[in-house]
DNA sequence: GCTTGCATTAGAGTTCACTCTAAAGTATAT
DNA sequence: ATATACTTTAGAGTGAACTCTAATGCAAGC
């Protein structure tokens, strides 16, 4: 009889390659992020292939958010380090936190103005469009072209 | 008589120290620009330095404008280069900014999810440093520590 | 057993947007 | 005249965040 062993546990640890479809980081990023110390400690099959457990999915995805809301990877660091610390360092970590977060609403603001600005050079080109339309009409008129 | 011959236009031109001031941009960046065709056919002194009009300032913020925006060089190198073929490139133009001004739009949108993620962790922190701070109490009652 | 497709590592290469250097000329102040 | 502070150019260097390569090994299907 073949008996394979299972741990409930192990069943749900993903290769490098369904990690990669997982959290939309490519293999090559997730050994990189290895590297640099933003992911840690990742299980291994007797072989030496890496094997990701949830945790590991929830983590990195919480990377994707630090990342879509543009931290630096130092910062990061510095994040995932106080993370494996433990519990003591939570209270730091929630200042990080906050004073990203500060900085990320300030260029959202000027962002926002920016953007104001150049919508309101969208609005000029189309009037000049119609300057333009209209005075195609009314050269028809004038030279019955 | 030291007879020096100004033209209302030429006292107002900058050299490139005085437009690196005014617009933030280094000079180094401003060379920079001008090399790949973002400023284009900027006057120069009979000495060949340059000198920045009044129109050159208002382009240059119009760039910063769409660096502040995260416009990538390329689009716009395209950008200028429109601008560069005069008045019938405006409606091209338009929709270029139009398209762009919905990317950020879809960006922000973005970010704003995942800020609101990160404030959600944050919030969950407070409670977790909380909850640390009534358990010491509660021991300080039982352990009379 | 062989092919195809995974995995591993160290380290090299890429892209973007600057940023700086070196060598040389020009301008101003004393 | 000399020091300093500016300007010019071509081209080299930087830092961030990947991204890829090469050499090698493991695994599954036929």
């Amino acid at each position: 009889m073949n008996l394979k062993v299972y741990t409930k546990y192990m069943e749900k640890m993903l290769t490098i390659q369904k990690m990669s479809q997982v959290t939309g980081l490519s293999t090559h990023t997730l050994r990189y992020y290895e590297k640099i110390g933003l992911i840690s400690s990742i299980r291994r099959k007797e072989n030496g292939y890496r094997l990701y457990s949830e945790a590991d999915i929830v983590w990195v995805e919480f990377l994707n958010r630090l990342r879509a809301i543009g931290m630096p990877i130092q910062q990061m660091q510095e994040y995932a380090a106080l993370r494996m610390k433990g519990d003591e360092t939570i209270t730091q970590r929630r200042k990080m936190l906050e004073d990203y977060n500060q900085q990320v609403q300030q260029q959202l603001f000027e962002v926002k103005q920016n953007l104001s600005a150049i919508q309101d050079k969208i609005k000029l080109y189309r009037k000049m469009e119609e300057e333009y339309e209209r005075s195609k009409g009314l050269n028809r008129l004038i030279e019955g072209s």
